[in-house]
DNA sequence: GCCGTTTTCGGCCCGACTGTTTTCAGTCG
């Protein structure tokens, strides 16, 4: 069973427990769900490895828990489960994720008027049936029926890249109103999460009046969930929703700490707040009624003794107690990398040439790029063979002898076989100056063959990069089934590079890859894999990532100049 | 149900907005 949905069975468990009005034993299963889910290895492989003792190591797995975690991972079932199902047999999954309603409306709906799942709330809604209930109104009827047509509209998480110019022109639009002193963007986003829930912008303003009244008129706006002096939250005609928040400057780094989050990271703040006998609001920091911080964020983790987290890692994995000890890393920053060594052009099917990708990058500040085109088992793409590619070799030598400013390298993204063999020759590859190679097909390999045959790669004295490691597609394509920890000790081993993807939709190798390529001292490159010059710039989505997996400057190869980049590749 | 260099029992983050509310519960961030 996937992590995500045992996760699934604990919020459940979590609901059930909610609408027997159970007080605090609903967060402990959904604290583990949380966890579950933040989980990379699949919680039967940690069982595998440990037993119940591996369990409880998870943070808010307990003896119960961990027990029940067993069960399912033996049976495929669990009884505590079943029984809750049993006494109550509703959907609420379903129900609940409908806008408004929550554990305790569930309860009401099933015991007076015997809803089960959502068909049935929304016939009782339109048979007016709901008005009449203790608690609800005709507006709750309202609002139920606009929840379930929300439902079904079901726009779920965005890719970050896929909304954050939307997101940054709505800030922008925000910075030019009169009233408003600074705007910042928060949650989520500002924590540069690959997907997204919503968008949510903090404001700093003494007349919050009129800022919600143009936030809620913006010409996307088509639905105001709820509108106050501090907190006003919309959703757009693209589906995605927006909240914002407004309070005053002194108030502006507890609110924009608040608002980042993410939630989890938030409690453990205020948790430490709590055993200083202080305590933490989106207002500030207070001993008392007294403020004691809030107007910058640096001052509220100093208050806390704790240094200053950067937003990207407040995820709470373990950043919190980084930062009590003093132990946080100096990640790579934005604007710090010197090339990008993935790059496809009209040689097969990226849009622009050579010489205009390499102008762009220039413009855009970086001092090297490879040029990485197919090659011919991808035969769609029109993939080059080794006659093309030595042809395009010279193509580069020629630009390189006229143009200034930056250099082009030679490469290629070389497919990987399904035996693990490259579809290049060897003599071929010697000549280039960076190998990536890739799997772009055979997909359905099993674990165990997915393994050896990257593995095989990686050990092919020319590949210097593994270009997007697990071949995920977010929200389109799964990763294929491969033991990533096989592959970053196979990497350490080789001194094979893995690549950061950048771009928007792959973010492959994703943060917690990341993360362990980095513990493992593996080299990182962060790739742009622009297919035309507007792409280049998602070389910043994929610096994100990389601070979201820990990696400092060091960890980056291609934040180092031309000639030390090209020592760090391994047959150099 | 979980958890602990002040606790193995007694706490568990804190606040905004809405509706039907006579004093606040439910839901959400
Ligand atoms: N203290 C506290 N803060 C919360 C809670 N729920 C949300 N927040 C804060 C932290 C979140 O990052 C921020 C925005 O809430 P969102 O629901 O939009 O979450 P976030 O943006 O982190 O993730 P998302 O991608 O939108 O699902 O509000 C909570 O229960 N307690
Ligand atoms: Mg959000
Ligand atoms: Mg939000
Ligand atoms: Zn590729």
């Amino acid at each position: 069973m996937r992590n995500t949905e045992l996760a699934q069975i604990f919020r459940e468990i979590a609901l059930y427990l909610e609408m027997q009005g159970i007080q605090f034993k609903p967060r402990a299963y959904e604290k583990v769900a949380y966890a579950l889910e933040a989980l990379e290895e699949p919680v039967a492989e940690l069982y595998k490895r440990g037993g119940i003792k591996e369990l409880r190591n998870i943070p808010g797995v307990g003896q119960a828990i961990a027990e029940k975690i067993e069960e399912i991972i033996q049976t495929g079932k669990l009884k505590y489960y079943e029984e809750l199902k049993k006494e109550t047999p509703v959907d609420v999954r379903g129900l609940t994720a409908i806008e408004g309603v929550g554990a305790k409306s569930v309860k009401v709906l099933y015991e007076t008027l015997g809803v089960k799942e959502v068909s049935d709330l929304e016939q009782a809604a339109r048979a007016g049936k709901i008005r009449g209930l203790p608690h609800f109104g005709e507006k709750m009827e309202q609002k139920i029926l606009k929840g379930i047509e929300f439902l079904k509209q079901g726009s779920g998480r965005f890719p970050l890249g896929s909304v954050f110019p939307l997101i940054l022109e709505i800030e922008g639009r925000l910075r030019s109103l009169p009233e408003v002193e600074a705007v910042a963007v928060a949650g989520s986003v500002r924590r540069r999460k690959e997907t997204v829930g919503d968008a949510d912008l903090l404001a700093i303003s003494s007349k919050p009046g009129s800022i919600m009244d143009y936030f809620t008129s913006m010409p996307e706006v088509t639905h105001v969930y709820g509108k106050g002096m501090t907190k006003t939250m919309v959703k757009l005609k693209n589906g995605m929703d927006v909240d914002l928040r407004v309070v005053p400057g002194e108030s502006f780094g507890a609110a924009l700490s608040y608002f980042t989050g993410s939630k989890d990271h938030n409690v453990a703040l205020r948790r430490i707040a709590q055993e200083k006998g202080l305590k933490l609001n989106e207002y500030g920091l207070f001993r008392g009624e007294r403020r004691i911080a809030g107007e910058t964020e640096e001052e509220i983790y100093r208050a806390l003794g704790l240094l200053y987290i950067p937003p990207e890692l407040r995820e709470n994995q373990g950043e919190i107690e980084a930062a009590k000890k003093g132990e946080l890393p100096d990640l790579v920053e934005y604007g710090e990398l010197r090339g990008d060594l993935q790059i496809q052009t009209t040689w097969t099917d990226g849009a622009n040439s050579i010489e205009e990708m390499a102008e762009e990058a220039r413009r855009l500040g970086l001092e090297y790029i490879a040029i990485t085109d197919h090659t011919k088992s991808l035969a769609m793409t029109g993939g080059s063979d080794e006659k093309k590619l030595l042809k395009q070799m010279e193509a580069i030598d020629k630009i390189n002898r006229t143009l200034k400013g930056i250099r082009i390298l030679k490469g290629a993204e070389v497919n990987i076989n399904k035996d693990g063999t490259l579809d290049i020759k060897d003599e071929a590859l010697k000549k280039l100056d960076v190998v990536g190679v890739a799997v772009h097909s055979h997909f359905n390999l099993s674990r165990k063959e997915m393994t050896e045959r990257i593995i095989r790669a990686m050990r092919n004295p020319h590949a210097d990069i593994l270009f997007h490691p697990t071949g995920r597609v977010i929200q389109k394509r799964e990763p294929y089934d491969v033991d990533m920890d096989a592959i970053i000790k196979t990497a350490k081993e080789t001194g094979t590079v893995l690549e950061v993807d950048a771009y928007p939709d792959r973010l492959d190798l994703k943060d917690e890859h990341i993360r362990k390529a980095v513990e493992a001292g593996v080299k990182l490159v962060i790739d742009s894999d622009a297919h035309s010059v507007n792409h280049i710039r998602f070389l910043e989505f994929g610096v994100a990532q990389a601070r979201r997996g820990w990696a400092k400057k060091s960890d980056v190869l291609n934040t180092r100049p031309l000639r030390e980049f090209l020592k760090g590749l391994k047959d150099n």
